[in-house]
DNA sequence: CGTTGATTAATCGCGTGCGATTATATTGTG
DNA sequence: CACAATATAATCGCACGCGATTAATCAACG
C-alpha cells in the first residue's frame, strides 16, 4: 500500500467505535423512552439492579463514569423515585445508592428490552458475541 | 445456561461498546489538546482532509452528526481559523465548509496522532482490524 | 489533641449529541 | 405566476461527559 493514508476516517478504528456506539444509543431510544430512561440511566439501572446499596464512586467505576456525570443523574433517577442516596453513616463522605421499590418494579418493564434490541442488531450472533468480546479485551487494555 | 439475566450489564453488547468509545476519546486528549482540538473536532477535520468544500449536511453524514451538533461545532473551527463557511451562492440555503490554509497546514502537527494512539491501543493488530470490520458491519446494518 | 494529608461527592465550565422547532430558500404544481 | 410542499441550516432545550476545583469528612502522625 504505497499511498496509505493514516488520517483518512476510512482508516480509523476509533471512528467506526465512536459511530457506532452513537447509533446504538440512538437505537434504544424508541424502547427507553416508555420508561422515562435515558441510555446512560438505563445503564446506571442495569448496574443498580445487579448490585445496589453502593457508593457513587463504586457505581462510578462499574459504568466508568465520575461523580460529575454521576451525581445529577443519579439525581434524576431520585426525583423520577428509582433510587434513594443517603449518606452513609460509617462514613459521612460517601452516598449510598439504593434501589427503590418503584426502581426494583422497574426492571419487569425492562426486560423486554434486550430483546427488542437484539430484533435491531443486524449482524449475526457470532458476530455479536466477537465484537463484544473484542470490545471487552480493548477496555480492559486501558 | 439456566439463570441467563438478559439485564445484567456484563451480557450487554452495548456497554463495551459504550464504555469503550468514552476510553478510546478520553486517550486521544492528551495528543489533541495541543493541536487545540476535541476528538468530535479532530474527526471533523479528518473528514474535510479528505474532503473538502462540501455543505454541512455531506458532512454530517458522513460524520453521523446532524446541523444541531455540527453548526456550533464547525463555528468554533471557524474562530480558531481552521475552517471557512460560506453560503452557497447557486443555493442559499446550503453552507459550504473548507479549508482554510491554517486548517491545511494542521494536518501536519496531527499526523503523529495515529501513531501516538497505536501504542496506546493494547490489543494485536489482527484484534484491531477484526474489531474495526466488525464495527463497520455492525454501523452499516442499521 | 491538633494539624496535615488523603478521600469522597458535589459543583463549575465547556463542548458535544440530539429531538424538536424555526427561518429561509428552492422546487413543484396548477 | 402563486402557493403549497420540500429541503437546508440554525436555534432551543435538556442530558450527558469530563477536567478542574471546592467542601466536607476521615485518617494518620507527632
Amino acid at each position: 500500500m504505497p499511498d496509505f493514508d493514516p488520517l483518512a476516517l476510512e482508516n480509523q478504528l476509533c471512528f467506526p467505535l465512536y459511530a457506532a456506539s452513537k447509533e446504538l444509543t440512538r437505537r434504544y431510544k424508541p424502547f427507553l423512552d416508555p420508561l422515562g430512561l435515558t441510555y446512560t440511566q438505563y445503564v446506571t439501572m442495569m448496574a443498580l439492579w445487579g448490585h445496589d446499596g453502593v457508593t457513587v464512586g463504586e457505581l462510578g467505576s462499574r459504568l466508568y463514569l465520575d461523580s460529575a456525570t454521576l451525581t445529577p443523574l443519579l439525581k434524576r433517577l431520585e426525583a423520577h423515585g428509582y433510587v434513594d442516596r443517603k449518606r452513609s453513616a460509617e462514613d459521612e463522605r460517601e452516598v449510598i445508592v439504593s434501589l427503590t421499590d418503584k426502581g426494583r418494579e422497574l426492571r419487569e418493564k425492562a426486560v423486554s428490552v434486550p430483546y427488542c434490541m437484539a430484533g435491531c442488531i443486524g449482524i449475526s450472533p457470532e458476530d455479536a458475541i466477537q465484537l463484544k468480546a473484542l470490545l471487552e479485551k480493548l477496555l480492559s487494555s486501558f
